[in-house]
DNA sequence: CGAGGTGTTGAAAGTGCTCAAATGGCGTGG
DNA sequence: CCACGCCATTTGAGCACTTTCAACACCTCG
């Protein structure tokens, strides 16, 4: 059920295809202090690769050859355990690397990496990226920052999971799809399945379900299948945030 | 009830001092790849604290002046919400850097830290610790080291939350305090407070209390005041474990 | 001895999980 | 176009676990 992409077996780089990974990367903040030079020497090395919903992008203790970043579609991290249960790290989306911790310690990912929509992504050589980190200062320290602001998003997550319940994480995760500045009533499409968005946030389908009906009843906001009405930022913020200790908007993560 | 320290008024350190905190920080890795002269250029500048039970050595969204290393002691890193809760990321010891993300972003510290036992800690300033990154790239690569290391820590603590009960966090936290290696029942001490160890796994004392009856009940443990007996690491690995994505031992962070 | 802190125990309420079943949408094959 | 099956989602009922509030034991310290 799992098909693995070889990341070897790759096609070499058209100059269309490096001019296109140059622009894409150069776009994120860690490559975009790079000097043109070394962009497109990383970029040379890089591919672009398409993938279907579904497919296995690494496994987890995998021996490490490439960091990845995605373009399109939504990815899943996790792990598994012996028994068979799954453990969300995360699901990111476009603009987010992933892959990179193996970079240190033991050369392995530490989780698995799957698409759980459509999309494409550029894998980068491991050892390019390596390199530029013991070569570029700027380019390490833009990685440190990001690693940095990683752990806050990941310590916010942790305390979430002590002191909210379940209606107040799925509401804190719906004013993060939110424009924290836009008055009156927003439109938001949960980003993808209901189940997942579950397990991201550490609950059973059948919770979160009874989570978002509870919502329904405790504020004004309107759910019709994967549409979310939010009427109003403040009231839902005044729902999910008092319990946190962070102040909103509180936006994480590169 | 919290006394604060003001990081800036302490004496200068004399040359006995100085060596003291190079022996000291040598003893970490982050500071065992600088030249000699580097690091004695930071130690210069470093100054060496002692601290009683419930010292407050920086708060959460404070201005971050100074890196903390720990010699000895524990140290309590946590976020207070508005309503008053405390979330304990961490409960750090001997030998653990802390307040060093707050050299990223926006130099503040993202958490408050407080002293559980009495003991001391070195305080470095952040500008010379900034420095290094700049300028040696094996120190940020080390640096780098350190966070992607803290990183799988918190992305397993994630996971126990969700998959483990209270019982096995429990008895996990105990395991790792245990040698893992030694055959035949070895005797543990609680380093800390039961309250606070409660806190860390994210459960109320009167949960941690009865946790702790039911993992006398379902494992050979035995448990008085502060003092655990662990006849069999085997057996109390296999009634935490299971549940869990990493092999044991597991030992994380640094 | 009394006060305060730490840890334990009991009872009741609340929360989330499990298992089971129903609902509804959607694509496929007829 | 419709029937079917599959899958995601919802709903219900019962259960297990955790929290809450309250009371108490124990220890230390003044």
């Amino acid at each position: 059920m799992h098909t693995i992409i070889n990341p070897d077996t790759g096609h070499h780089a058209s100059e269309r295809e490096t001019g296109h990974v140059i622009q894409t990367l150069s776009g994120h903040p860690l490559f975009a202090v790079l000097p043109a030079q070394d962009l497109a020497q990383l970029a040379e090395k890089s591919q672009i690769h398409t993938a279907h919903k579904d497919q296995v992008i690494f496994l987890q203790d995998e021996d490490a050859h490439r960091v990845y970043f995605i373009k399109s579609g939504w990815v899943k991290l996790f792990r598994e355990t012996p028994e068979g249960d799954e453990a969300v790290i995360d699901v990111i989306s476009s603009g987010y690397l992933f892959g990179e911790t193996a970079v240190f310690n033991d050369k392995k990912y530490p989780y698995s990496a799957q698409m759980t929509e459509a999309g494409s992504y550029i894998s980068i050589p491991l050892l390019g990226f390596e390199h530029l980190m013991l070569t570029s200062p700027h380019f390490s320290r833009e990685m440190m920052r990001v690693m940095a602001k990683f752990r806050r998003h990941q310590d916010q997550e942790l305390e979430h999971r002590t002191l909210q319940n379940t209606a107040q994480r799925i509401g804190c995760f719906i004013l993060r799809l939110c424009k924290p500045d836009m008055k009156g009533p927003q439109f938001i499409e949960l980003p993808y399945d209901k189940t997942l968005i579950a397990a991201k946030l550490g609950m059973q389908p059948e919770t979160f379900s009874r989570g978002l009906s509870r919502l329904r009843e405790d504020t004004p906001i309107k759910i019709q299948g994967s549409i979310v009405e939010v009427p109003d930022v403040l009231t839902l913020q005044h729902y999910c945030c008092h319990l946190c200790s962070h102040t909103y908007p509180c936006k994480d993560l590169i």
